[in-house]
DNA sequence: ACAGCTCTCCTACCTAGGTAGTAGAGTCCC
DNA sequence: GGGACTCTACTACCTAGGTAGGAGAGCTGT
């Protein structure tokens, strides 16, 4: 199982940077939250040193700058987030969640046809697992 | 909007015990919680009390016992946490959203079978609302 | 009446997240 | 070479969540 990589709301944001940075300093992440946030440069630079304590990013030295890149998978974090809440909210059960994600947003025809493919092609996979 | 419903791990897990039972006293919320976590009779009261200044609950008092219920509705706290975390891990794309969390558990046939009634409701609403 | 149990109240404490200032080293430009 | 910048390192501080102990009031059974 994945079930440990919990990230706070300020980590996830500067993992979602880097992800899609594939490495960054920090004046790079401090640039790239900028659009609500507005955070010290020092903020974020204490940040980054603490998740790198965490394991969540590691860093490089390229002359006197640190160059931050993410440890943790966006694929992983993704899956144990969501599944955790799903747990914690629905106690597992998909329908439910699903069915407040699709109250709370409001969602497109395409996003539904887009839906529908998911669940058919998942169907098939239940399907052939057997 | 809700987004204003985010709750820490135990709260919600207190919050759900309460959403179950309509109210209780600490002690019951105490033996709800006992399967994993085992807290203190004063954690748990200690917790509630935190809570109810926060407004996520409030009591009556029977006799010297405190009878908590729960202020906020399950429906919004969903609402609210999914809605966020969808925000906040796959900028709000739903369809990413679901894909995780099909990967995550697994899923039976029949979950699958009400997913798309679910969706296929949900088309019927989208045509209706034009 | 008193031991024992149950409750609330108050207090304390630890941890992690979040936020940022200050110091000091290195760089750059004129 | 000296001012202006940019960076890291170190330190500090606040808050909320989480956890729990001790005090003291009120029942309860013998």
């Amino acid at each position: 199982m994945s079930q440990k990589h919990q990230l706070a709301r300020l980590q996830l944001a500067i993992m979602q940077v880097l992800w899609d940075h594939g490495e960054a300093t920090v004046a790079v992440v401090r640039d790239a939250l900028e659009d609500d946030r507005s955070l010290a440069y020092t903020t974020v630079a204490t940040m980054l040193t603490k998740m790198e304590r965490n394991g969540q990013v590691a860093h490089r030295t390229e002359g006197r700058v640190h160059i931050y890149r993410p440890i943790l998978r966006r694929e992983s974090v993704s899956q144990s987030m969501v599944t955790d809440l799903a747990g914690r909210l629905f106690r597992d059960d998909i329908t439910e969640m699903v069915s407040h994600l699709l109250e709370g947003c409001d969602v497109s025809r395409e996003e539904l046809a887009r839906l529908k493919m998911l669940i058919r092609k998942k169907e098939q996979e239940v399907k052939d697992a057997e």
